[in-house]
DNA sequence: TAACCTGTTCACGC
DNA sequence: GGCGTGAACAGGTT
């Protein structure tokens, strides 16, 4: 489920598998979906080449090679990575392949063909032709807040949007909310500065703590609304880490949206 | 079996 | 242009 967390997991995956190998082949089994640019041209600018170094802004990730090439990945809603032996099978749905001289191979798993692989001249200008904001990470209390003050949709909405600030997906937003204790369907131009500042602060520490996990859910703290979702730990299952809320499923901007009708008030 | 779903984009309608 | 909604993408899971 590829939201900051798990991208930066990735990144240190690649970094840790695929940096120094030298590249003799690519393959993609829908060029035509899964690629940006041609296939054949990316197979000219790889072959030959090194991985070098790695890039991460929210969730889109780009590896440089020693050509000064930038190849860019999204990891859409279910991609994934796994490193394997010539000898072994590839994952399943590793639609596409990077193939190393070494013998080890790097598949990019797209089981639902969301992902999305290309070459790019300049990260930098790419994500701002995209519209993508700072990283988590990186944002400044000053422009967030500056967003959110212009920003008339509820909270939750302007918190998924990666134009305001890059890397919060579906349940991160609901567990910044949940921490920050603030109401998902809040406009955020209606929230006080001491409100954007609990949403500031919640945002940072919940995504270096499930960062810190490598996004394993389960080793994940107690007090994460997430476990409410059924995800891993079924004594926490629609249960308030509060003990007293009632856990409320709603849909806010389309999504499955999970808050404590306690810890959460409208006012 | 049918309904559901993590991200993103796009097409509408207001 | 802002905002909300819904569809589309494709397959696995429940």
């Amino acid at each position: 489920m590829p939201e900051l967390p798990e991208v930066e997991t990735y990144r240190r995956y690649i970094e840790a598998s695929s940096l120094g190998q030298t590249i003799e082949q690519f393959t993609c089994e829908d060029p035509r979906k899964l690629l940006l640019n041609d296939l054949d041209e990316i197979n000219n600018r790889l072959n030959g080449a090194v991985f070098e170094a790695t890039y991460r802004v929210g969730k889109h990730l780009f590896v440089r090679t020693n050509l000064d090439d930038w190849l860019y990945m999204h990891f859409g809603m279910t991609g994934d990575l796994g490193y394997f032996h010539r000898d072994e099978p590839p994952p399943r749905h590793a639609r596409m392949i990077f193939y190393f001289t070494n013998g080890y191979r790097l598949g990019f798993i797209c089981p639902r063909k969301f992902e999305r692989v290309g070459l790019v001249a300049d990260p930098a200008a790419f994500l701002a032709q995209k519209g993508v904001a700072p990283d988590v990470m990186e944002i400044t209390p000053t422009v967030f807040f500056d967003h959110l003050r212009r920003k008339k949709s509820a909270i939750k909405t302007v918190l998924l949007d990666q134009s305001v600030v890059a890397g919060i997906g579906n349940w991160i937003a609901d567990d910044v909310l949940f921490r920050a204790k603030i109401h998902p369907e809040i406009p955020a131009s209606a929230l006080e500065e001491t409100e954007k500042m609990r949403i500031f602060e919640a945002m940072r520490y919940i995504v270096q703590t499930t960062i810190d996990v490598e996004a394993n859910y389960l080793l994940l703290p107690d007090d994460f609304i997430l476990h409410a979702r059924g995800w891993g730990k079924p004594h926490l299952a629609g249960k308030c880490p509060c003990g007293k809320g009632e856990i409320l499923m709603s849909r806010v901007g389309g999504r499955a949206t999970y808050f404590c009708g306690l810890c959460q008030s409208k006012k």
